[in-house]
DNA sequence: GCCGTTGTGTACGCCATCGTATGGCCGGGC
DNA sequence: GCCCGGCCATACGATGGCGTACACAACGGC
């Protein structure tokens, strides 16, 4: 059999590019053919349509993004709040992982099935905060507010615009995370990756 | 001269519902019009062209969100923990501002004038709470801190989809609040309207 | 009551995109 | 070296959206 140029992995790949760039209405099957340098000819041999082309999207990144990190977490150990450092830094940072979470957390509000998605991938990384932030805090209903607010910091920074008065926003970051982790400002060594 | 049956900002209005369902790709004109009960005949007298009808959209998005909440809470006064929790009632609650300001902000994510206009509507939405946070707390840096937590939890909240272990979202964001303006649980008697 | 201004209905050309059909290409197995 | 099957190019019809052109209808000023 003749050799795939463009495997069903490039089409998942290039529409989680343009899911991020542009958000769902921006995944077009003729536009990502062009972006493979191919035509639509094959893309129909792989999907039965635009939709299923969206669920595999979804399939990788929910494999990806959370199966993954957290994997790699658990892995490599250290204190709680290093872990959760962590695992903020690698679901959040660089340049893949977080535009596509963003543009899917959008879409989740138009879409029900994808709701349901965020949902999971959701719950279970409010597992992993609630679970580190179980080892210093005593009452529940803290460890639920601040795994809250925890949250809320990683993805709310990316959607809002303000300034900072002149500090950098990475270091308005690192203090709400102390507050949120309730850290002494003096512990600080790492600041990068959000809480 | 004849009645305008549909007036230049029933035309904008209709694009921000529009807009906060289905996002700056979902305002089409034949569509808005379908909605408005008339033909696209009349558009093209108001505005020049869509993009001029999504700009008249930020316009009235702007003055609306911002100046119409912040006037509203430098009137209605109460002691700064109380207006906070009042300005972010007035700006994300209710079906109508919140959809068109959650909308907007992830439309500021790939486009750079809205990401301007955004930028100077936060930022005049961080100067209230900086102003308020700054009454009861001392250090400029945790003024800062505190003030960006407060409003990554009020757009946070709608972009997580997470459980909260048998809570409601409201009660848990209300206790996240009562962390971040730094309030002894016991003091709360409103719970509702966000940080 | 006439008339012009102004908003609206309708029709058109254009372009992008979807999904389908069909034929050619190319590599591996025999 | 021939055949076969998967991958791709190309062309097609259908749909829907934008912006334009033009005719009609309604209302206010006179």
């Amino acid at each position: 059999m003749g050799a795939a140029r463009t495997p069903r992995s490039r089409w998942v790949e290039e529409g989680l590019r343009a899911l991020a760039r542009g958000g769902p209405d921006a995944v077009r099957v003729e536009a990502l053919a062009k972006h493979l340098g191919v035509t639509k000819g094959g893309f129909y041999g792989y999907f039965a349509d635009r939709e299923a082309l969206l669920e595999a999207m979804l399939d990788t990144w929910e494999r990806e993004s959370v199966d993954g990190v957290i994997d790699r977490v658990e892995r490599e150990g250290g204190d709680p709040k290093t872990k959760i450092q962590r695992a903020g830094a690698l679901t959040f940072s660089g340049d893949r992982l977080l535009p596509i979470d963003l543009a899917i957390r959008d879409w989740a509000r138009r879409d029900a099935a994808v709701a349901e998605r965020l949902r999971r991938v959701d719950n279970r990384r409010m597992a992993l905060l609630r679970e580190m932030i179980g080892t210093f805090c005593p009452d529940p209903d803290e460890v639920e507010a601040r795994s809250m607010l925890a949250f809320c910091v990683a993805i709310g920074e990316h959607f809002i615009a303000a300034d900072y008065r002149g500090r950098t926003r990475a270091e308005v970051r690192a203090h709400a995370a102390d507050l949120v982790l309730d850290r002494p400002r003096e512990d600080r060594d790492r600041e990068d990756g959000g809480p």
